[in-house]
DNA sequence: TTGTAAGCGTTATCAC
DNA sequence: GTGATAACGCTTACAA
């Protein structure tokens, strides 16, 4: 029985017992080149794919491999290797439902290939952030990392991962890197379309809501904000745009700010969809109907998009197939992947849902 | 160079060069010993927090070992102890807040530790769900797997953990295993306080939206609201009890149905927020005040809780902190734990939470 | 209390 | 194409 790391036992070899698996131990790789009648590295080359060997030999191994149901043992495969058939994804929270999503989309990915998915989150506020995340990947070696904004934009986080070997991918509202490290949305562009389509509809008093101040995202969000009003030649009165950090609360001030001027906005244009339900939420308590004297849009097509009354028009942002990219980009060898990734955008688009909570101004 | 799996490459030998760390290989258990001035076997013993060492060769040794930035190599110990330092994450994705907050607080709980985390979802309703759980575990040789519900009302699944010698917790809104393999919630007691409170308020028509057919968690907190109803003389009424899965959009079915009633509730009690938030755009269509004519308390106290308008009431389930609590008990021995798990409660419990959706009834 | 030798299950090297 | 043999970095069994 193994000292038990942490354990602060007694007794070298008190472990508890463990039951052992009912049909005895697992099969090695020495177990099917016997059957199979080869060596040890021929088996492998088979497990490996690799292409010097003949149909008849492969064959063979495979069978065996089937009738003993043998599976590789990754961790011996982790230490000759030097790498874990690992992915990990590092993220700062930005919320549950865009890391959830990604996961998910990731994890469709690498579903039938050898890889598993670890988590990490990072402190992207600790000065000890980019050690953390070292010793995390020295330790661990995943084959490659996955970066989700913010910290995607981190430009050192990057390095480290190019520095130790480690693939990376970054996520991000814009191109933040060459197209064989990133995935990205159009978030720019599309607001611009979802802002525009206010002004189609005669909106000409349009409140902006911020994301918070050093986020790519926000800066994208705003800048197609602006876009389209320029389009339209219109202009942003400073008191039309109120700052934010992606939470409710923010939208709360917002709504307030915004909502109490002598000439308030007629639409209002909010950087996430958090915001918007706050923004919302301030319209009902002062007895602004929602769409007929303010139309309010948001960003993420999140569950909250919904959730609120009248639900809420927004920007479907495609996270989940961004995770689904994102892997393809990262590991293509291990996902059996037919068209070569480098063929596949790697900006993924987002697109205006529109809901209940926009319509044309009064007059 | 490795082969690589799945490669599928022309040349056993053209894998794309590796950037070398800059400053060549890390040190080794060797390194450590040689500098030490013991064996390996003695480095170990330390790593390992053996007590069969002297504190004068755990110092030499700590010191060799802080000196060389030595950090053992995980997939080395994966190799020789049978056994990966990590946790597995087993989840059906419920719901993501749920999801992700569990995952934060067990990754608060091993942020020390030596453990990583692996996330993986299964789908409860394949009929392969065991065999690719047997598959995974016997591939990741996880030390511990963590079942989220409601795949971790699954008896079988537990019984497979057993087996295969990996520990388990089964996290549930109710005791599901015996104290070392669960950590649950108090879902019953604290819907009925919650109810009791409708109760109180003067509210005589009470509604109900189940949740999903089969989850614990929906039963329990069914039996709440009837122990509420009961211990008031009241009962429920057939129409007054409507079908729901823990989606949004049952809870507009729910409440298209309840509210045009004859005699409709004067307060629903919904069996999670989503379908709270459904039940309360149904209200706001039909042109009823909440929480004037109509009250509603939900149940998770989700984001969508605060983002509705108004605020929902609901029961906070502490699913962040059963995280941590998982955790505890799984691998205590690896957490550097002063009190004993045994000794903290795995029973955590859920709260309800008064915000502005509830009020008493009109008349 | 410490060390030696033999694994753990796989891949790399380099002859054949 | 294939296989013997030596890694990979650590732990275990057993001896000292």
């Amino acid at each position: 029985m193994p000292d038990q790391p942490g354990m602060h036992r007694k007794s070298e070899t008190s472990m508890a017992p463990r039951t052992r698996e009912k049909s005895g131990k697992q099969p090695t790789i020495n177990d099917v080149a016997a059957l199979a009648g080869v060596s040890k590295k021929t088996v492998s080359r088979v497990i490996n794919r690799s292409e010097f060997i003949t149909d008849k030999t492969r064959q063979a191994v495979e069978q065996a491999i089937k009738m003993l149901g043998f599976v590789p043992n990754p961790q011996a495969r982790a230490l000759a290797f030097r790498r874990n058939f690992l992915i990990a994804l590092l993220h700062d929270n930005p919320n549950a439902q865009t890391v959830l999503n990604f996961q998910q989309g990731v994890l469709d990915a690498i579903k039938d290939s050898d890889l598993a998915l670890l988590v990490r989150p990072v402190d992207r506020g600790s000065d000890r952030m980019l050690d953390d995340v070292r010793v995390f990947l020295e330790k661990q070696r995943p084959i490659g990392a996955m970066l989700l904004p913010p910290i995607s934009e981190n430009d050192e986080l990057a390095a480290l991962c190019e520095d130790l070997g480690v693939r990376y991918v970054r996520v991000g509202s814009a191109q933040l890197d060459d197209a064989k490290h990133c995935v990205s949305s159009n978030d720019r562009e599309v607001v611009a379309e979802a802002v525009g389509k206010l002004v189609e509809l005669g909106h000409r008093r349009i409140g902006f809501v911020r994301g918070p101040v050093g986020f790519r995202s926000a800066a994208e969000r705003e800048s197609g904000f602006h876009e389209a009003l320029s389009n339209a030649g219109l202009t942003l009165p400073a008191e039309y745009s109120a700052p934010g950090n992606y939470r409710y609360t923010a939208g709360i001030e917002a709504g307030e700010a915004l909502l109490s001027l002598a000439a308030p906005p007629t639409a209002i244009f909010c950087s996430n969809d958090e915001m918007a339900a706050g923004v919302m939420s301030v319209a009902h308590g002062k007895g602004i109907a929602v769409p007929t004297d303010l139309s309010i849009i948001g960003f993420d097509d999140s569950p909250t998009a919904t959730h609120i009354w009248p639900a809420l028009s927004t920007v479907r942002w495609p996270i989940r197939e961004m995770g689904v990219r994102a892997a393809r980009i990262l590991v293509p060898d291990f996902l059996d992947i037919i068209s070569r990734p480098a063929d596949e955008p790697n900006v993924m688009a987002s697109t205006f849902v529109e809901r209940q909570s926009v319509a044309g101004p009064k007059r």
